[in-house]
DNA sequence: GCGACAG
DNA sequence: ATCTTGTCGC
């Protein structure tokens, strides 16, 4: 691996990143989670993509899939190191997404590629980053109601949107992945909120890539 | 040189 | 990310 050629890989790709909206369908009939795993102290990678129904939120697909870890863990090019399971995964949906959400950042990013905007590239499918932890920018002090909401600004520019989902809750990172724009990118995490601080397709992608109990509780009713 | 650093 | 129960607080 070298680290001095993935960085010009990541500069070359973020020049293709679309940051307007440009959806095949709106609203969107159905909407993505992703999220990216790790078992057997890092040497297997799961990816979980599981499809919600919009506007009802009901969860229709879910697809799990692991693969041998290629990369280790290196802060801004996570991108590299989860994209090989993403990709196997989202080969297995039945139906694909009109819009995903993934767990990272997007555009809010050194070199702005986040895994969100370099795996909407991949598959060009537009994308949202709902990422839990700031990787670069700065922002001003959030006020502690829920909706209190920040833009994250990086070298002059807006990356993204330092947002409060919920009371008492550490504020979600949420920036444009791939043809969808930083306005509409928080738009559509608002319009996914079911009472948690994640949205729902990325809280179900946790929950279908962790098998935590709500989502084995869920299969269990079947 | 010194800190910061998604998952 | 992952190892992991109960517990404090709203």
């Amino acid at each position: 691996m070298d680290i001095a050629a993935l960085r010009a890989e990541q500069l070359q790709r973020a020049a293709e990143v679309v940051r307007q909206d440009d959806f095949d369908v709106l609203p969107p009939r159905f909407i993505g989670g992703a999220d990216v795993g790790f078992e057997q102290e890092g040497a297997v990678t799961r990816a979980a993509l599981v499809i919600l129904e919009y506007p009802s939120l009901k969860l229709v697909e879910h697809r799990v899939a692991r693969i041998a870890t290629t990369m280790p863990y290196i802060p801004g090019f996570l991108s590299f190191r989860e994209y090989p399971a993403l990709l196997a995964a989202w080969n297995t949906l039945e139906r694909k997404p009109d819009l995903l959400f993934v767990d990272g950042h997007g555009i809010s990013h050194p070199r702005r590629l986040g895994v969100a905007s370099h795996f909407g590239l991949m598959v060009d499918v537009p994308t949202i980053g709902v990422a839990k932890k700031r990787l670069c920018g700065r922002f001003a002090e959030l006020g502690a109601e829920p909706g209190s909401r920040q833009p994250l600004i990086d070298k002059g520019e807006q990356i993204g949107w330092v947002w409060r989902s919920k009371a008492r809750c550490n504020p979600l990172f949420v920036a444009t992945g791939h043809r969808v724009s930083l306005d509409s990118a928080l738009q559509w995490v608002q319009n996914c909120m079911g009472g948690y601080r994640l949205p729902e397709p990325t809280r179900w992608a946790d929950a279908v890539a962790s098998n935590r109990t709500a989502f084995q509780r869920w299969q269990n009713a079947l």
